[in-house]
DNA sequence: TTCCCTCCCCTC
DNA sequence: AGGGGAGGGAAG
């Protein structure tokens, strides 16, 4: 028996191993096993394949053994896979890589150790004996000890000493899962009988502690009540009676036994599970309206204007969809971190509901996984992110993308290249299921599959219960400061109106979608701007840390106290980040308390909640921020919303920049005003003029959408193309520009003046690479399917010259 | 991704 | 000459 298997890597090949006899029984499609792979190195595989016929041409290794008696990836899952891996040009293993759990894929690690009674033959040289310091009597793994040895490579001198008999090898695998135990207490089998338990008591009466304990635990077992006896946790017991020591002397008596037992990591039990609240007439019609077009269409597009209760919409499906019996997956952004919606649904939906997202521990994800895959559970919802796609849902009826505009939907580095929501249009589409795409404002692509009928399309114009839209303000920043009325970074009607607001003890949220201090720092006598070593850009200010950093590569350095060029001491920031806001709203408001909530505060889960439940309770009064405020968050207390800058986001080189600023200052907007009080939206701007901002002010979309639409059409950008971007990576500059040449030129062959490039992209040099982007522009008529074929044909050819073999070239199917 | 092989450069 | 680093090619 053969098994072709996957292995996680970037392999465009499944591989041939021989299923020992004594393993056959447990080979199944889908489950994992360990094979050698290489000299040393053990991986985890995943079984594509099972038949009988002998592969020719090289010699077959063994699987060592098999990981699961079922299979961990269903069929469909499988077919996922394959569809991601064709359309988004990937192979298999990086699909494998992205879609499972790293708790589930064990790697080997090779560790190094002195061999005890070795003995020179000959003396040691210095570096030998070097490497025998090191290990001492402790075994190190490879990394570790280039480190020690301050080496790029142990491995050959290793080698040598093995050969010698110095030192040996062994190559570990661990399990990486290891489900979390408590530690519970029960009573000695001995005492269950009345008679030796009345003793027991009447003994224990000189040792009230001791007395005390067991008495707590016996009402908590309900042990007296002759029913089933119940489990209790050491924990729960001692915090009931407080007494290590009378706890250990029952147990060294041998009246309290302890046992492990396994418990899960993810259910804090949700005890008070609330009932659905009624949908408004407005609300009901929609919800009617769209069971109504999943009669007929696949997938159907909600536009619900901010506030409009998309979410309660969402909870009525879902709640359809589990009385039906089926599975639902409700897709998030990755940056809009769940804290607020998964209490919200948690509250209705109990334990039926499992969130998944990046900020999860390894462990943690691997129980997500172990439930879907268990059929009695009773795990119906699973709220996540982006990869929550690829977990094993067995029958999936419905699946919900919320905010379907995000571009974190889809992956860019590494590949899979995948758009989680197209993903989940397919996968729902292998089940059966249903797709509701939701937003207030949707992608121009989404909005147009809606209007020509290939989605259903439900509009929800209205904000809940008549909260009216926010208004909008616009402040011209060029005329304020030739007027000389800018304070710091603030025109005079912001500042007045949040003034205002402070004094009516309202919340105001401030966004400025740039971190750091300031963009970047520039010498004031010679022009000269510090950048990164490593990429080909400036160096943003963090004044909190006195740094320079690098956003693409992290490369930081101190504030150099004079200018690295010309040696003047004249430095100085230029441009606006969030840690400057925070800055000059401290200075401008003493009195109120000011927090910021940007990547560099919200590394760890902790603290972003910390400061969102800050915010909620009210100790917050400004928070300023970047996109990640804008989205999914609503604070009851916010009626003023500031946007310092929206000039940057307007004129960002790129064909979707309008689309973006419009839903970026339209969801900003969305967090101001609640019930019977009209949020306020000051908009910051050097062009008020812009068509934009007009659009953003009335509210727009339709006419965003159709200005959008004929730009898209004159420049040749979907939906009316398709677009593949191909990068390409050297870290030599020559080689990099003649390849680049040549493969548009090739391309230009066959696919004339749909070809763009090369072009340096923005950021042309990322971690010491240079890059260039050739850009295909394909007519959504067109089969793209050949198209790319094409393409890979073209890149294949290309690589197969031995100059530019060294060149690594991505592929980005319907990059955002 | 890892690792082995080959080639080339640096140092002794 | 010998070691180490870089780059290409293959892995079952």
């Amino acid at each position: 028996m053969y098994v072709d298997v996957i292995l996680p890597l970037a392999l465009a090949n499944t591989y041939t191993y021989k299923m020992p006899e004594e393993l056959q029984s447990d080979a199944k499609v889908g489950a994992r096993v360990i094979v050698p792979f290489q000299k040393t190195k053990f991986y985890t595989a995943l079984i594509y394949r099972v038949h009988f016929t002998a592969p020719e041409g090289f010699d077959v290794k063994e699987v060592i053994s098999v990981l699961d008696n079922e299979s961990i990836v269903r069929p469909l899952q499988m077919k996922l896979w394959e569809w991601i891996a064709t359309y988004y040009q990937c192979t298999l293993g990086e699909v494998f890589k992205a879609a499972v759990p790293s708790g589930l894929k064990l790697e080997s690690e090779t560790s190094i150790s002195a061999v005890r009674d070795f003995e020179a033959e000959a003396p040691l040289k210095e570096r030998e004996q070097f490497l025998l310091d090191c290990l001492g009597d402790k075994s190190l793994s490879v990394s570790e000890l280039n480190k020690m040895m301050d080496m790029k490579n142990v491995l050959p001198l290793v080698k040598r000493m093995m050969e010698m008999g110095a030192v040996e090898i062994t190559e570990l695998i661990e399990e990486k899962y290891k489900p979390k135990t408590e530690v519970y207490v029960r009573l000695a089998d001995f005492y269950h009988k009345e008679s030796e338990l009345n003793t027991l008591l009447d003994a224990l009466s000189k040792h009230p502690k001791q007395e005390m304990m067991l008495m707590t635990y016996l009402q908590l077992s309900q042990f007296l009540r002759h029913g089933e006896i119940l489990e209790v946790a050491k924990k729960e017991l001692l915090k009931r009676c407080d007494s290590i020591s009378a706890f250990s002397s029952l147990e060294k008596k041998g009246v309290l036994e302890t046992y492990k037992k396994e418990v899960g990591r993810l259910n804090d039990h949700v005890t008070s599970i609330k009932p659905l609240s009624a949908l408004s007439p407005v609300q009901q019609t929609a919800y009617e309206s769209i069971l109504q077009q999943f009669k007929d269409k696949q997938t159907v597009l909600l536009h619900g204007v901010t506030s409009s209760g998309k979410t309660e919409i969402y909870l009525h499906l879902i709640d359809n969809m589990i009385k039906a019996g089926k599975q639902v997956l409700f897709l998030l952004p990755e940056i809009a971190l769940t804290t607020q919606i998964t209490n919200r649904l948690k509250r209705v939906l109990g334990n039926s509901l499992l969130v998944y997202h990046s900020k999860f521990s390894d462990a943690e994800r691997v129980e997500v996984w172990k439930q879907l895959l268990d059929d009695h559970s009773d795990v119906k919802v699973v709220l996540g992110v982006r990869s929550s796609v690829f977990l094993p849902f067995k029958d999936l009826g419905l699946v919900i993308v919320d905010e379907e505009h995000e571009t974190s939907y889809k992956q860019f580095d590494p590949a899979p290249r995948y758009h989680a929501g197209n993903a989940a249009i397919i996968l729902a589409h292998l089940m059966n299921g249903k797709v509701l795409l939701g937003s207030a404002t949707p992608s121009i692509e989404s909005y147009s599959n809606a209007k020509i009928g290939k989605y259903g399309l439900v509009e929800l114009l209205q904000r809940y219960e008549g909260i009216e839209m926010p208004e909008i303000l616009v402040a011209d920043v060029k005329e304020a400061r030739r007027k000389k009325e800018m304070v710091m970074h603030f025109t005079p009607l912001l500042l007045s109106h949040m003034r205002k607001a402070l004094e009516r003890k309202e919340q105001v949220i401030l966004f400025q979608n740039r971190r750091g201090y300031s963009p970047y720092m520039e010498c004031r006598t010679c022009m000269a701007a510090p950048r990164c070593t490593n990429c080909d850009i400036s160096l943003t200010y963090h004044k909190n840390s006195n740094q320079l950093v690098c956003h693409y590569c992290g490369y930081s350095i101190p504030v150099p106290y004079v200018c690295p060029a010309c040696g003047n001491p004249t430095l100085s920031p230029v441009g606006l980040g969030t840690e400057q806001i925070e800055d000059e709203v401290a200075e401008l408001f003493p009195n109120a308390k000011v927090a910021r909530l940007d990547l560099d505060v919200a590394k760890s889960r902790k603290s972003y909640e910390k400061i969102i439940s800050q915010f909620e309770q009210g100790e917050i009064d400004v928070l300023v921020g970047t996109q990640m405020i804008s989205k999914g968050l609503d604070f009851e207390r916010v009626r003023l919303v500031g946007i310092m800058n929206a000039d940057a986001t307007l004129n960002f080189p790129d064909f979707r920049a309008f689309e973006r600023s419009f839903q970026m200052f339209s969801q900003v907007s969305g967090r101001a005003g609640r019930k019977n009080n009209r949020g306020i939206v000051v908009l910051q701007t050097g062009s008020p003029d812009h068509p934009v901002v007009k659009m953003v002010q009335n509210n727009d979309y339709q006419g965003m959408f159709n200005e959008q639409m004929n730009e898209r059409y004159a420049f040749k950008y979907p939906p009316y193309y398709r677009l593949i971007n191909v990068y390409m990576k050297s870290k030599d500059m020559m080689v990099l520009d003649a390849a680049a040449d040549c493969l548009a030129n090739g391309m230009r062959v066959v696919f004339a003046d749909r070809v763009y490039g090369p072009d340096k992209p923005l950021v042309s040099r990322i971690q010491t690479f240079y890059l260039k982007k050739i850009m295909l522009k394909i007519e959504s008529k067109a089969s793209f399917e050949k198209a790319k074929e094409l393409l890979r044909e073209l890149m294949n050819e290309l690589l197969s010259q031995k100059a530019y073999r060294s060149v690594m070239i991505n592929v980005d199917v319907d990059p955002m």
